[in-house]
DNA sequence: CGGCTGTTTGATGAGTGTCAACGAATGTGG
DNA sequence: CCACATTCGTTGACACTCATCAAACAGCCG
């Protein structure tokens, strides 16, 4: 089994005693709208979330243009949000990980304006946005946390701009997400990474023929290999070189 | 003076009668937190925003590092605000129009993420934030609106996203500014872009010497003209043709 | 007038998109 | 389990775009 896989989750259920609520038992539950949160508060913010549902490969959660009426969480495994261009082909938004909250911008006009897809056997959670609405008008602090969500996101996605300039573009989409697992308590150095080559070369922005020569050159250079979807990095002050402006 | 400098909010200040909130005389508060929000509700709103402050060109809002504690709305003129890459040198995140919240970014840890500065005389709006998220406990309207302005421009800010596959990047970055003009009342045919091309070039993530040449193409082409600062549309066909991926 | 900033122009090489074709891997149904 | 179809990744040739360096020019302000 895949490192990516080896959940964090069972580990964290056998350290704690006691009876926990579902939130206190992810193991992400740190980086989503839960932190900070008062044990009542927290019961209440679980009432109004489906227990995690485990999805297959490529099932949709919602698609562009329907209504927008709840957020969806990754609980595990890897989604993408997906958006078409003028001429109807697919772009690659973003890849979400475990802990990240998919459809923040379908608020502003109630419509969701991307489509989220699950890139292999994934499991999310769902919270109604009218609900929480409405039990963050007693609580807060949840208010605030989504505010915070978002500014992060926000913030990630502003920075993702600046990226432009990088040298290799692919080095420092690796390095970035190999923070990402490390944040999340996976390795940094080796992880399962369920992602096409196409898809990275969508959200890159580049063609598929030129991320694969890309790719190869990092390899040959021994910087990461890659096969059967493992990424492992191997020289990584060489990537971060390469990740720079 | 130049076109964009005409200020709708004149004409709104004369068409309406009666005693009038600084923000219901201000002519983007429909783009702005105030959608939506009774009389009284309004009137506390206002309590704890400044009123608009004049600055020079060049003059500068907050920048990178410093405490977050507030929000800056663009009331007239135009902003820039910008980030550094790892060899330290400027690049420019966004420019903001009137009625654009400055400082999102800020929230999720408090600390402002990038520095704003006056592209051209302009005005502003302060708003407090611990102010605005006590208050917002009694208008739950307030809050929503935030969260609705702030998933608006994670949209836009992915939207740009996808722009990386367009034709002529720099026709598209000229479509979606004459739009955003269009918004806010002024002619989207012709406006005063107080904006470098230097600046222009960082924010599309290309050369300076690139970007002056596309331009040179494109007036040449008679697409588009762009004289002392004043920027005019000629083919607007022909531009949003180049502009598509 | 000189100094500054912003823009332009030319020459050159590296990098990328495109097209076309092929090989590898995966999934499907009999 | 095999034959097949399909998706996914690779490779080569070629034209084109862009970044870079260097230099000159235009506009502005003291």
């Amino acid at each position: 089994m895949p490192s990516y896989q080896n959940h964090k989750l069972e580990q964290f259920q056998n350290k704690v005693v006691g009876k926990l609520s579902r939130c206190e038992k992810c193991a992400v539950s740190s980086l989503c709208l839960p932190t900070g949160l008062s044990r009542s508060e927290l019961i209440d913010l679980e009432s109004m979330i489906s227990a995690s549902q485990i999805v297959d490969k490529n099932s949709q959660l919602f698609s562009i243009g329907e209504k927008f009426n709840a957020l969806y969480i990754v609980h595990s495994g890897m989604f993408k949000t997906t958006s078409l261009d003028e001429n109807g082909k697919e772009r690659i938004l973003n890849f979400h990980l475990p802990g990240e909250i998919m459809g923040l911008d379908g608020i502003y006009d109630e419509t969701f304006q991307s489509t989220a897809s699950a890139l292999t056997m994934s499991s999310y959670c769902k919270i109604s946005f009218n609900n929480f609405l409405e039990i963050s008008e007693d609580y807060p602090v949840l208010q605030a946390n989504l505010l915070k969500v978002m500014s992060r996101e926000l913030y990630s996605c502003k920075k993702n701009h600046i990226d432009i300039g990088s040298k290799s573009k692919l080095a420092l989409f690796i390095k970035t997400i190999s923070q990402r697992f490390k944040i999340r308590g996976y390795s940094e150095d080796e992880f399962f990474l369920p992602i096409s080559q196409r898809d990275i070369a969508s959200y890159l922005g580049m063609a598929e023929e030129t991320l694969s020569r890309i790719f190869k050159k990092l390899q040959k250079m021994e910087v990461v290999s890659f096969k059967k979807h493992i990424l492992t990095i191997l020289d990584r002050d060489l990537l971060n070189e390469l990740a720079e402006s």
